[in-house]
DNA sequence: GGAACTGAGTTGAAGTGTCAACTGACTGCT
DNA sequence: AGCAGTCAGTTGACACTTCAACTCAGTTCC
């Protein structure tokens, strides 16, 4: 990338100008506060982490409600060893069930039990409330539409190709 | 809040639609992903966490380089609980030090010392760059425009009136 | 067909964040 | 002056995340 041969040694850095910086604090207390807001919510409300939620929604769009847990870190964007750690959490609750897969015994896949499936269902009315509190429903259509290209395109530069 | 009382008990929750799904998803991945990179890369190249950065530029910033422990945890947008554990391990670096206001012995102020701001200087090039190569230099002027709207929006609806 | 290699997932230890309880310092009321 | 109340910050325990090491299953290559 030329952007980082540009920084190196005595080079002067390329500084954020006042309209990039405010910008950049505005991202940045989203991204310190939002996490923590919603966090809270589901806590509070359903005894659920976000990453929780986002496991079992995944699960529950999945056919069969079964995901591999190769995928699943996928689509929760966080990495196996910490999926491995939250699924067994789920598990211990009873909310998911893991097995490996007859088939190719290095392969475990996860399940939403029914169990798991009521309890997401009862959480969901109230995370979306919230969503749309804090963001989706203050802002307006364009808002909207560009929120959701700039993010896209900034998990693009972060992970090319990836999800 | 009329829409948290719109999802009482029996009524339906508004779900989101197609538009507004695609918009939470995009958001919800740059909140997973986007601090994991920040933090790897400060961590890698200069050994601190995101979290430390923002406290030493906070820090850097403020007249004599000094401020009260509740007011940098406003910049920071944290409790002052995690600054609390934050700052104490800046300080067994040598990077802050912390001492009571003579005037007001309630409060604790935390400088930055020599030490931290010779750190501050040799980070902040690889960071900044970091910042322009995954979000900034990616977005057109008016992407960056709404952008920091939409962030500022979402923060005032999270803490009415803060910050 | 067996040894080295790779892939999927788990585990344990160490580091961090969160929550609630606590300490010490000022303020206000009487 | 003295006591209750509030404010600023710290602490410790517990929960969660991360990282590196490990296990076990399949695959490849002689």
């Amino acid at each position: 990338m030329a952007r980082s041969r540009s920084n190196r040694e005595n080079e002067e850095p390329h500084w954020l100008d006042d309209r990039e910086l405010a910008t950049w604090m505005a991202l940045i207390g989203v991204l310190h506060k939002l996490p923590a807001a919603l966090d809270g919510q589901l806590r509070r409300d359903a005894g659920l982490t976000h990453f929780d939620y986002g496991v079992l929604a995944s699960l529950s769009a999945a056919p069969s409600e079964t995901l591999r847990m190769t995928d699943l870190a996928d689509f929760s964007r966080c990495s196996l060893s910490r999926l491995s750690h939250g699924v067994k959490r789920l598990e211990d609750r009873g909310w998911v069930q893991r097995s490996p897969l007859p088939t190719d015994g290095r392969i475990t896949v996860a399940k939403l039990t029914a169990a798991g499936m009521r309890k997401l269902v009862s959480a969901a009315p109230g995370h979306v409330a919230e969503a749309r509190r804090l963001v989706i429903d203050g802002l307006t259509a364009e808002q909207l539409a560009v929120l959701k290209e700039v993010g896209q395109s900034i998990l693009e530069r972060i992970d090319p190709g990836g999800g």
